[in-house]
DNA sequence: ACAAATTCGAGAGCAGTGCTCTTGACAAGC
DNA sequence: GCTTGTCAAGAGCACTGCTCTCGAATTTGT
């Protein structure tokens, strides 16, 4: 991230980003499946090999834009996390999940989808998607969520990677939060992915209605 | 389904499901997005041209698959719904998912992950992905779930589905029904798309909990 | 039983893809 | 100034989905 000094550095990140944004461009209108180098590079008015010079292969691009997703994923989360009591907040965090990813459906997709090729997240990108579900937990801390019955296997697991997380709660708080999570990823996936159709589509009242409940599981009054 | 009466239709019939075994094979190993028409044509011994006489393009050889893909899913969970019990029922159910998206990953992937092409679920896939849930509906209607309060909105959009399903329930048991059946494949969706890695992961415990306290909610006893 | 119609596999070919390697121009550091 | 490293460009490889045409085989109509 250091600052360009030389004309060269900055034309350097300078034309990475715009790599970036044009690739975020026709991956949000053709998906990721679509995504091509050569379209991009087209479009920048350069040849395709010269894109090689600042990602090494089509998948790095693909990583590249996953962090940026994740992180502006969030962000938005985050931002949205406020509120007067913690029920409040709750309702803010699940809601802009939903919202961002409705509008970028494809960036939604190429994060939360099946994983693309042959896979295998590189580790950059877990510091940015641990934000959504650290977010979660801060809210499940104010509203000190106390902890509950869960088997030991499960406390031992979760007990084990507590320390790498920035928010203390409960272990059985830990566990019920997790749970929230994944609930909601799932039903924001089944309503992107067209699994709702032709039950709860569209799904605004049901995703309240399940807000509502993941809440109440937690243990968020 | 006609059975071939001539040599012809019984070649074609055949064949029709040697590609698609192919098929199958290559989406194991290499995942859907490897899939290539033309080396599920060289592995048969044939000119890629030819298989287009049997699906007119890679396209619906995925839809076929997607469709055999939701039927052995709910072939499955079927046969996994027994126990004296509504809860045994249920975990049994719940279970037969997680197992057999384990065993099936690249063919889960390509039903539950993200829509792979511009999309587009042909209405002949409905009638295979709604046999899961139907098993749900099932076993909250033999555990005798009753009504609950659930927001007008929602009620309407149940009640209005509610002669398409050849089960009948309160419609506040079928909301609770919805809302799990979207947290239970949510859960697994992010063990095998790599999401719990690194906190749940191996996910057999916390998936024994979860599966718990969605029959809890539904109101299974 | 024979001719007409249909269906089939093969091959060539088009437009597109990711990626590699080489070439010649430009800027950075000594 | 001269060397060194970086860069965009171009040609090219191996691959993809898909189309079209061509004989051969088989089914169908008479």
């Amino acid at each position: 991230m250091s600052a360009g000094r030389t004309a060269r550095d900055k034309a350097r990140h300078e034309l990475t980003r715009e790599i970036k944004d044009e690739a975020r461009r026709q991956l949000a209108t053709d998906g990721a499946h679509q995504l091509s180098l050569r379209a991009v590079a087209r479009s920048l008015g350069m040849v395709s090999s010269a894109l090689y010079r600042y990602f090494p292969s089509r998948e790095d691009l693909l990583t590249a834009l996953i962090i940026d997703a994740y992180d502006a994923l969030g962000a938005a989360v985050e931002q949205a996390d406020r509120g007067d009591t913690p029920a409040e907040r709750w309702r803010g965090a699940c809601t802009a999940v939903r919202e961002w990813a409705l509008a970028h459906r494809h960036e939604y997709a190429l994060i939360y989808g099946s994983p693309i090729p042959g896979y295998k997240a590189p580790q950059d990108t877990v510091a940015s998607a641990v934000r959504v579900p650290i977010v979660l937990l801060g809210i499940a801390a104010a509203a000190g969520v106390g902890d509950s019955e869960i088997p030991a296997e499960l406390r031992g697991q979760f007990d084990a990677i507590a320390d790498a997380v920035p928010v203390t709660v409960p272990t059985g708080a830990f566990a019920r939060v997790v749970l929230a999570w994944t609930q909601l990823f799932g039903m924001v996936s089944f309503e992107l992915f067209g699994q709702l159709a032709g039950s709860a589509d569209p799904a605004d009242a049901f995703f309240g209605f399940a807000v509502d409940r993941m809440a109440e599981q937690v243990g968020i009054v």
